[in-house]
DNA sequence: CAAATATAATAGTAATACTATCATAATATA
DNA sequence: TATATTATGATAGTATTACTATTATATTTG
């Protein structure tokens, strides 16, 4: 990804964190290593205590920075589906041609990511398995309703209205344009899960990803479509 | 749902409970109330110990029979996916014409179900909407792996499995018949979560179902492929 | 240099996720 | 019917989790 990232920042709804963790170097070494440890251990394993310990220094300390674990997740998985959508608009917007640009996107959104930016703290390579493990965590929750109108799954909703518009402009007649961008978003992420737990459930391997079933899947539907 | 159903018997893998649960007042009474209950409060909250008070139980008679919650949710889940399994042969068994009978597996692999069959003590009303809210939860752990080759999920691949040839008898040129089947049962609980709790995501409403959504993607692929 | 702020250290609480032990009730078998 | 077996209940106990509260000590800023 190009350098504009340095100095661009991905804005995150502020009831997500007690103290912004931008704003400081423990707070940035908690978003750092929780990213790692998350990665390891995975989420239901992790603990704050645990992360202090990481890092060297106090579970109290970390507990001024989020509420608990939960919040934390809600913090890196709008931080990465802000990231997906700034790559997204930066790399589609100069794209003229509505199915270049649809093609490109679903491209963007889910292909696995394979470079950090190293210029942050944050790894994104660790990042994405992290969504494709323990993004539904996040929303399949008794508190889901409350949070969403708080916000916390603004961003992501963001992207969905985003891809189902340029479905949209592909093809205008298609009724189920939202269905089929959160299809892509969500089943995106499932079939790089399946592929690496459950071989037998998918087609997707080393050589056929799950963009090029997506995208196949899409481009297939559109502009193609005969009533039963 | 017909009465064939009183006496078949879902067989599930015997690793996941400690005592059959079948074979007990207090066993069945175990897998009733936990059915009401994670429905109720949501899986994390639930605990053996309000359980067993609800039962009028005792915690420790509990663990006879599950090892821990995450075992009680496999078990049920598996009840459900076999459940389905069930339903999914009795109905197509005579079905000859493959797109017909791959349009009737559809529809009752993504339909909501609205009636208890009664017989038994498992409310399948409760069990499906436990399943939209918590299977992904039973295998997006750090133990999948171990837990796959113990065969815990091996009700839910084989319905995968049957999915995908009956896609490919109506389209043996399509290359993604196991993809697109785990997409059909994925995205159809996803789809019922959208609409329950993030309608501007989906455009399933209560006119518009996941399983007419679906069925429209499934047959616009099939038999219709141009490739990019 | 003083004041404000951030972090660390320690302690403590309630709940969770169990395990272990022993008592009692229900059932099966001799 | 007495006895052995098995199932369930009651109680206690442990380690861990998910916090909150308090006080001490750095570090930064005015």
């Amino acid at each position: 990804m190009d350098r504009l990232l340095q100095s661009v920042q991905i804005r995150i709804n502020e009831k997500l964190f007690l103290k912004d963790p931008e704003s400081s170097d423990l707070g940035r070494k908690i978003i750092e290593i929780s990213i790692q440890m998350i990665n390891e251990i995975g989420f239901e394993n992790f603990t704050f205590k645990k992360l202090g310990m990481q890092i060297g220094s106090n579970e109290s300390s970390i507990y001024r920075y989020f509420e608990n674990k939960h919040k934390l997740l809600l913090y890196l998985t709008s931080w990465y589906w802000g990231w997906m959508e700034y790559q997204l608009v930066f790399a589609t917007n100069s794209i003229k041609n509505p199915k270049e640009k649809l093609l490109k996107s679903i491209l963007i959104i889910t292909r696995e990511v394979k470079e950090d930016s190293s210029f942050s703290h944050i790894n994104e390579v660790l990042l994405n398995k992290i969504v494709i493990n323990e993004y539904s965590k996040s929303y399949l929750t008794k508190e889901v309703d409350t949070e969403n109108k708080e916000g916390f799954y603004a961003i992501y909703k963001r992207l969905v209205g985003r891809l189902a518009e340029m479905i949209s402009e592909v093809d205008e007649e298609y009724e189920y344009s939202t269905s089929l961008a959160s299809t892509i978003l969500e089943n995106g992420l499932h079939q790089h899960y399946l592929k690496e737990h459950f071989p037998s459930l998918t087609d997707c391997t080393n050589k056929i990803t799950p963009t090029q079933y997506l995208t196949h899947l899409v481009f297939n539907i559109l502009n193609n479509t005969i009533d039963e």
